[in-house]
DNA sequence: AATGAATGAGCGTTCATTCAT
DNA sequence: GATGAATGAACGCTCATTCAT
């Protein structure tokens, strides 16, 4: 227990600002649809920095530049905005990290992409990211219910990919099961302490974590090395659709 | 993120009371120290289930089958609690994790006894290490500071062992400390997914974990089997003596 | 000590609700800046009568026709109250005396007129005179160290209008430090002890005061007599306008 | 209102130790009736500091060196310990006075002794004086009802002294009533700004006030240095006693 | 004579939420 | 679309007091 990673994200040194600042409310009123975002963006920050229930919708309001009445006219309670921020969480992580399996062909590759885009992912949206992880059991059972199936879901494409690499022959495990707990608790942990000011950008950071992940389960040097020339041919394609 | 693990250990569906029942208070007075006991048991468990700001003062004495002002005795503050049993979990898992190093002699052997007590101790103290890794943010500033610096120095305890594989050349890695974050991070998830009910025992898991860690640091199958050997055979001359 | 005087006024016999009776709250609720003089009626009397630290949120509530979050609309908290009406109090007074010292010429006649008006206030404003009074320990340091230099200000300003009637000759004392004091405490008492229905009028009491302040200064009937006839004349002005 | 004497000692420039500091009790335990006075003097300390209300049992146990369960092995309650305080403040004030009335003859010399004494007891018991005096609202209704009648009693000898004076012709007022709750005022206002380190010794003090109090009630500067020299050629026969 | 452990009531305050405007 | 005013419940904590030892 107690190694930096975990922490909340503010605890850590460096606190990186990933998810954008909170930008403080101008005084006009009647400003619609942003006044949505603005909460978004506010519970985002405060759920992740101080956790859902010391963050009072007192302070989000003011962190959003609204009276704490206004929220009631975006979300039905609090509740509904960590949901909300959940579910759209885990929606665009499960679509980008499905895309990304699909650019490649052989197992080893699918599961280092998967790898790389959940890394990615997590590191670009590293508050969201947290609040979705650690704040399950904020909820009430009947959502809590959806997100751990949305979660659990998630958990076996990963552990069937590694199936995959074990049957074709390129991948050991002697539990598949455990090794998808550690492999994404690793990946995910990124959230947690990486920096983008720090001295390592998130691609490499990435490559590193495919590097871990296919050298725990038994892959060579060489098939490691061949994969991530592989997705960075396909990166590039990618690249400059966006 | 969003998997299994990470979520609170009553949100996975065993969580396994681990660090043993809340005893069900008997209307006994005056009962001294062992009020004290079920104050930290009730702690634990709670803060653990539902989260520090989570739980109340009168849910933890009503655990504890106290009266809350009873608390008071024992401790200053809700913080306290959480400060002493942050401090006791992180001092008696330096020691264990210290004597396992010491009771073996190459650097891969003293990086793998680490990883072993690390997850053993993880896994017999789920709900203490899941408090103490998650509920740094709740604490205020100076015992934040305190708590933090010691999580450093356990963290850097790793990454040296880690470096000392590397010197003499049984280990490889391009980053050390992105080696060390990762594999800190999935050892200690161990608390958040290991069940004592299911079908896999701690000792094994946390074989699995050094089969994981040194296989992610390019160890040979070889190498890996050799260091568990001499693992265990420590381990049975300790077994006796306890 | 303990004489009749300086208890509070409800332990004293009659117990005049001079600053007016506390309403007792209709069940409306949404009653806007109604509810902050609510508030504050409710406070003064219950201080009054029972001490700041006596007297609960809960009571004031109860006393003003709210719940005792309401209050927290309008006061940031307990001791704000006790602030805000010290404050108001203070002010009002000081402007009171200053425009009654103002309106006469020779030394002797500000200094009666000084005390003419203190007396007049406190009797008029008796609860809030004497919480401002005995409540300043109830403050916290820098609103306590304030509102104590009010209170030197305001000591100031007598001893040098009794200062000002020495020098021109008219009064004598042997130390005017204690002479301030001496004077400022009985005619401070008023509030302690007046009662609007008891035999003698408020302005009867503030010429007494005036009597026995420049009569303890070495005051000639004679002088006396001239002074109070000069500020009743200055009166009939005023008492036309309002 | 607020002129510094009616504020609590101790927030009045100098607050003079007078009753005498309050001992750290020694940890040693069975101490027997010195307990008792630890006790008191704790008690008159913190009421007079603090307020009745704002001091703690736990507060006076702690200053007198005890548990606060100790403090019930002497007093009833909390109310008990206030009672005693002001039962022995009241009755030895009375008996000083009485004696010191007594050891004169003429009306205008009976007050003046009255009036030194009321001055000299109440700056040498300044912390029991201002107590007794200010937390009369604090009692019960039964213990209150008794001491207001002691206070009423103890007013009642100071108005039919003035009375005397009045009827023997040494002395004037308008309105003898008044007279009484002014004098009263004043000189018990003593124990809320009487400094002994100051540069007024309590005896001049005492003089002082009795010099305003005849002056007020229409005295010749005769009148009162004769009634002076006759006080002070009483209290040297008392001193040698003493 | 004094304590250590405990209680039940109540403290000042904050909470998420409602709703007329 | 947003607010100002309010609520009822609950918060962490302190209170005076009890009583077996």
């Amino acid at each position: 227990m107690a190694e930096k990673p975990t922490a909340a994200p503010d605890t850590a040194a460096p606190a990186p600002p990933v998810d954008g600042p909170v930008p403080e409310g101008d005084s006009d009123t009647r400003r619609g649809p942003e006044t949505r975002e603005a909460i978004d963006l506010a519970a985002i920050e405060l759920f992740a920095n101080r956790g859902y229930h010391a963050t009072s919708m007192r302070a989000i309001a003011s962190a959003a530049g609204i009276q704490p009445a206004a929220i009631y006219h975006w979300y039905e309670s609090k509740e509904a905005i960590l949901i909300g921020l959940q579910d759209d969480f885990m929606e665009e992580l499960t679509e980008a990290v499905e895309a990304a399996v699909d650019r490649v062909e052989t197992p080893a590759a699918k599961l280092a992409a998967a790898v790389r885009e959940h890394v990615v992912f997590h590191g670009l949206h590293a508050r969201a990211a947290f609040v979705t992880d650690s704040e399950i059991r904020a909820l009430t059972d009947d959502p809590r219910r959806t997100l751990i199936a949305k979660r659990d879901d998630y958990q076996e494409r990963f552990r069937s990919l590694i199936e995959a690499g074990v049957d074709d022959g390129t991948l050991k495990t002697s539990e598949d099961r455990v090794a998808t707990y550690a492999i994404l608790l690793q990946c995910t942990g990124v959230a947690l302490w990486f920096d983008p000011r720090g001295p390592l950008s998130l691609d490499r950071v990435a490559d590193l974590h495919v590097e871990l992940v296919l050298g725990s389960l038994g892959a060579s040097p060489e098939l490691i090395a061949g994969v991530l020339a592989e997705l960075h041919d396909g990166e590039q394609g990618e690249r400059k659709a966006a």
